[in-house]
DNA sequence: GATGAATGAGGGTTCATTCAT
DNA sequence: AATGAATGAACCCTCATTCAT
């Protein structure tokens, strides 16, 4: 359906691209407008259906496109990896909130498309998230130090709930400048890296006193 | 505007409201439709703008029902506060889990009311929002013995980070079962509160070994 | 149709007219609610159409009290005719100017009924003006002196043209002090007054000089 | 909003604003149909929009057309003035009931347009009005013989009376032939001149003998 | 490849009128 | 007499999609 897309000019492409990505990541799927896409992108009506055939299959090319994106510039920031898995989950925290000031249109576009997933495309939006799912395991359980786990702890399942947790608060973070038009400074990200560290601190070794 | 909705039996009352909740919780906001409700509901069109006077007021009637109901059963399984703090936020998990379990359609509502607050509504729901965290407030912070957590620890930051986890962990729960169209067992049920206590005995006193 | 609405207590049926006059005077025939008007003047949606059956009959009911009106307040203002058949134009459009203003709401409404007679009311509205010029008449061309006219001057004629101006000075103040809410202060009137002899003086003895 | 609408056939064009031009005409703004012009004209509703955007642009579009058709008539039929003010208004006079006859839908458009404005086109239509005012300003006043007016006569209050006078005889002709489907016979034409005459004549020398 | 005219179902809302009570 | 619940057609407008050019 976009072979076509893929041949025109670049600077076009990417006058569409910006146009449908902003329509979709301010209205929501439902409430994007073709119409809208069209004006913005200064193209006729006709040409953005040629290349995507309807809007279901334009949401999902824009999706991939920002998960290709997102995983690209993922890896452009990440390092070797610590042994010690909260550093881990800390470094990718830090990661994704950079990509997020960067590039907000295309992180609301990925976080909606996962949790306010379109009716009827549930199916492709699993398949998606399945796979950035099996992305992330390797980069964060691979060469663990697990000696440092309290004794009698299921890790495996310690580290869903970290991930939970460290989710929960980069949701936080992400809701905060929701609404932003500008990209985060660094004193901002500072502030940020900071709170991730005491959260850390009180997940790794808990807020009460020892047992 | 719903001085008459309140009069009409109760039957047809509930027949209405079950539409429209089903409808709203569906599609959300936006996307539910007026038609559908009144197909559902096997009454006119006229009549529900008879009844609410537009789809708005509709939706803020629905929320507050919502709201109301998951208060009155909030309470009708709420007992007396532990002074452990993690065992009042656990209570109130449970609890949660269940309402949500008995009542999909109004916790989905009530959620995302709160979550994806449509654009001209956000006034309203941060007025109910408040309303709803005031009254948490001293259910989770009255009396509670602030000695069991550890010393050099900012006990305001700790709780904050604790509902996050805590929340984070009910959405995980609520995602699994979207969808389902029954309620969940008292497996179900047990095995989640059983996954919490293994959640909180980590936050409680963390991940890791004594530092 | 309203035998039934005659027989309630005056102060019912005056708030019932009330309301309706001022929401067909308001918004004109077609766009005039009767939902409003059922809830200015407090009364059920029934028993509005309990009385007058429908739309059309209300108007028409409400017009015809306004020309009533109108035809006795005019009454009330007439005094014997003078033989200059000019000043008794004079005295009808001031008489004219002075109702509207006591009455801006009735004034309106029948002069809406007669300028932008509803569709499928032109009958009925032709009926009443032919009743309201047939009064006319007589009051204009009784026991006039018509020595006063030049020689070769249609006299009929004469009196149509001047009829036609002189509405048309009357229209002209109408719409200037259409929209004021209060009724006239006696210099408005004056003013008026003054402006309409200058313009009898024209239309009397002419603009250009003596042929 | 309406470059798509200039370019398609003219036969089409022409359906698309007779359809429009005579339902506005006939039923005023608010109770024109937008459904009744597409069944008319023979277009899908959303055609209709596509051209126009909505119901207020396509209305105001009528009404330039209608402006803009009525000035290039007006001028067609324009000769040189005379420096009698009177045959000026007088050859203005005819020359109106002769479009009005030709493009009744037009000319009742626009005399609508200008006396029951709609409530949220006031601005649209003042421009609109100042604007075909100036335009006759000069046509009336430029090179007039004063001296033909009575010594002691307030000349610009005179013009004034007299504009008012020949828009109502204007206007009564107008009204009598409203709903005539067929435009006016030279008969007919020729009879309203011989009455406009012997209006001009009383007005310019009065009905009454000399004072 | 590219256009944009054309569709018509569906959106929320208002309406005068009816009728069981 | 009086209510107001109930109707459903009509209102303007938006939409994704198609197709002749």
């Amino acid at each position: 359906m976009n072979s076509a897309f893929e041949n025109i000019s670049e600077e076009k492409r990417q006058k569409i691209i910006a146009a449908c990505l902003s329509e979709f990541a301010d209205k929501g799927y439902e409430n994007a407008s073709t119409n809208s896409m069209v004006k913005k992108a200064e193209i006729s009506k006709g040409l953005l259906f040629h290349y995507f055939g309807n809007k279901r299959n334009l949401y999902l090319y824009l999706v991939d496109l920002a998960i290709d994106s997102f995983i690209s510039k993922f890896y452009s920031y990440y390092t070797k990896p610590d042994s010690d898995v909260f550093e881990r989950v800390m470094q990718r925290g830090v990661i994704k909130i950079k990509i997020s000031s960067e590039e907000p249109l295309m992180s609301k576009l990925v976080m909606e498309a996962f949790i306010d997933t379109p009716q009827d495309m549930k199916e492709e939006m699993d398949i998606r998230f399945k796979k950035l799912y099996a992305e992330n395991i390797p980069m964060l359980s691979q060469d663990v130090d697990y000696s440092l786990f309290r004794d009698n702890i299921d890790t495996e399942k310690a580290m869903e709930f970290m991930m939970l947790c460290f989710d929960a608060l980069y949701n936080k973070y992400i809701n905060k400048f929701k609404g932003k038009a500008l990209a985060l400074s660094d004193d901002d990200i500072d502030d940020m890296v900071k709170e991730y560290y005491e959260f850390m601190d009180m997940i790794k070794f808990g807020m009460y006193k020892k047992k």
